[in-house]
DNA sequence: TAAACTGTATTAGTTATATAATACAGTTAA
DNA sequence: TTAACTGTATTATATAACTAATACAGTTTA
């Protein structure tokens, strides 16, 4: 069963956005295998604090991606083979690595003093 | 006179927000400095395609950040010591690698091999 | 002075996101 | 079989972001 106990709303993104985002994040871990069981809308939506038609468009939106399958009644399981949880696993990495690089550089950060400053904060989060 | 010659509407964020994120980048990266002059509501709506309140939003609140300075009837000017720019640099950098590292750590990405992609897409940026 | 520029304000309308309430249809398990 | 769960759909409402059109007031400059 996929668990969504680190999920937080923290983003003032859409929350739709959010859970898609979780769900590809947990899969790119490997937290989130193949034909795992996927909460009900209803059962997400109340632990979650939202309204179930926002935690259907985003399942939706992962179904048409062929992440998720759902059948009329049933119960919806995950869909990921190694391809696509590596895929996922690339396409999140470059996209917000590249999106730092470039923010680093419009900010006139130097790639030594950006990776000295990633360096520290990896540690803190990893010791404190 | 400030320059919006980098800007585009990229992000589906907020206009505005786009808008105070350019300038505060450009004083973050030097290209901004103080007692600057900034283009009129009006003009820079036309420049970037979007609606004038969007741009008097994005100035009234860079405006309540000290960092812009409007008179009725005048044009508006910049307004940044050298230790307001040291904020909003320190600011903008750690909020900007924070963001990374977090996002890294969910993707199940350790730190060599985040720095390694990291070094290899600012060369790739630096060179092609 | 007068024209052309500034900032500022208001009112109305559109779109995306999210909520609320409800209904229908298919599956599962007691 | 039937009760309780599934997915799916619809209609209505609310809010933030954005657009559009217009107006007023102050400054600058020819």
């Amino acid at each position: 069963m996929v668990s969504f106990d680190g999920f937080f709303l923290t983003d003032k993104s859409p929350i739709y956005l959010q859970i898609i985002r979780f769900v590809k994040q947990g899969i790119a871990a490997g937290v989130i295998g193949n034909q795992e069981e996927v909460p009900s809308r209803r059962a997400l939506s109340a632990l979650l604090g939202v309204n179930p038609n926002t935690v259907q468009k985003a399942f939706r939106m992962l179904e048409e991606e062929g992440i998720l399958v759902s059948r009329l009644g049933a119960k919806s399981y995950t869909s990921v083979d190694k391809d696509t949880m590596h895929r996922i696993r690339r396409e999140l990495t470059l996209e917000e690595t590249g999106r730092w690089v470039e923010a680093m550089r419009q900010l006139g950060v130097g790639e030594q003093e950006a990776l000295k400053l990633a360096g520290e904060l990896w540690k803190k989060e990893r010791d404190g």
